[in-house]
DNA sequence: TATTTATATTGAACATCGTTCAATTGTGCG
DNA sequence: CGCACAATTGAACGATGTTCAATATAAATA
């Protein structure tokens, strides 16, 4: 078979797309084949190349994806959630993780080739989400704080980031931990009290 | 060539591992291949079966071969390092890390098959790095706190763990954090101030 | 409309991977 | 000395990512 016609490039490209983040959820990284992405598209193995140059740009992009449906369930969680801002974030972060234990797993497991960087649409999508909880933070912080807050908001991340990642992984559930996420909320609140929050709800 | 005994079975585990050991820090997992541990080890693929049962166990062996050079490392940061040993544990966690990163990452992005689990000398050499911690941790907290100082350590582990981790995988990077060391640390301070840390040291 | 140019798509080829297992060959014991 | 045992091999299998000449069709041109 030659060229076809029966996708137009922006069509094709969203196709192959969402197959290859409907298997990466059902398979995980290590799981993942792209020729299995392009048979369920209705395609073959060249076609990916031709549209995203590589595989790890058809990740990339699956990833890039899972961060925006990331960002989005965060704003959902602020909306749904209660007074408590802050523990939206923390809950929402985690709920997320476990509601796609594979796509969350995949961003960190993708490793580009030497020397290769994410395109600006990613970083773009992971600035929306870290953005979303620098706002968050400078809302309870003092105005006249005299915290670098982007920077203090990032680390409260890796924080509940970590928390995280050890249950997703597996390594707190051996460590017989019964509530990471209240850890890991416990942690967020002890840091934000000692730069003197506003509000503290319990 | 058939049987041979150039080493006994115990020389021979020795040598496969370190061997693997050597691949791992060198390739990292993804670069990883069980034939080429053989191939230097002056062996072939199936041997690496005959002696650890499958790849995933020569994996699981040299992740915890890290493990234990791991929790060493951080007591000899305990041990030369000053007054401040909070501060020499998360040091030593990062400098581990950022001097072994291929290492330090294989940890983390094995994952076992589905239902496996590791076998109890692993989990012995990650019991033993937590304790180091918690230790420490139960030191610097008054005696009578009403802390479970030891979830309290994990978690402590936890967040410096999800720091660590985005300066590894170049996340931070990305987002211009100029002293990550230096943030987890804060974090952790913070976190025993709120608990009544006995000395606070800068 | 007929012809040519451009391009999207294919799928075989290649080198690798993990895993299995029959065959082989050396070791140590009776 | 010969036999039973066990360790080691390496070919086989199905899969992976990646490349690229061949091809078939769409689009442009005459």
């Amino acid at each position: 078979m030659g060229r076809r016609s029966d996708h137009t490039p922006a069509q094709l490209r969203a196709l192959l797309l969402g197959e290859g983040h409907r298997l990466m959820a059902e398979v995980g990284y290590a799981g993942f084949s792209g020729r299995l992405v392009a048979r369920r598209a209705g395609y073959t193995v060249g076609t990916i190349y031709n549209v995203f140059g590589s595989l790890d740009g058809l990740v990339a992009a699956i990833n890039t994806r899972t961060f925006a449906l990331w960002a989005e369930w965060l704003r959902d969680a602020l909306e749904r959630g209660g007074e408590d801002r802050i523990a939206s974030l923390v809950r929402g972060y985690f709920d997320f993780a476990l509601a796609h234990p594979q796509l969350w797993s995949a961003i960190y497991e993708h490793r580009l080739p030497d020397g290769a960087s994410l395109a600006e649409e990613d970083l773009a999508h992971r600035a929306e989400l870290t953005g979303i909880v620098e706002d968050e933070v400078a809302l309870v912080l003092p105005a006249d704080t005299e915290l670098d807050v982007a920077r203090f908001a990032r680390s409260l991340i890796a924080s509940v980031h970590g928390h995280c990642s050890y249950v997703v992984s597996g390594s707190f559930a051996l460590l017989d931990e019964p509530d990471p996420l209240g850890s890991a909320l416990a942690r967020v609140r002890e840091s934000l009290a000692y730069h003197g929050t506003l509000r503290q709800i319990s």
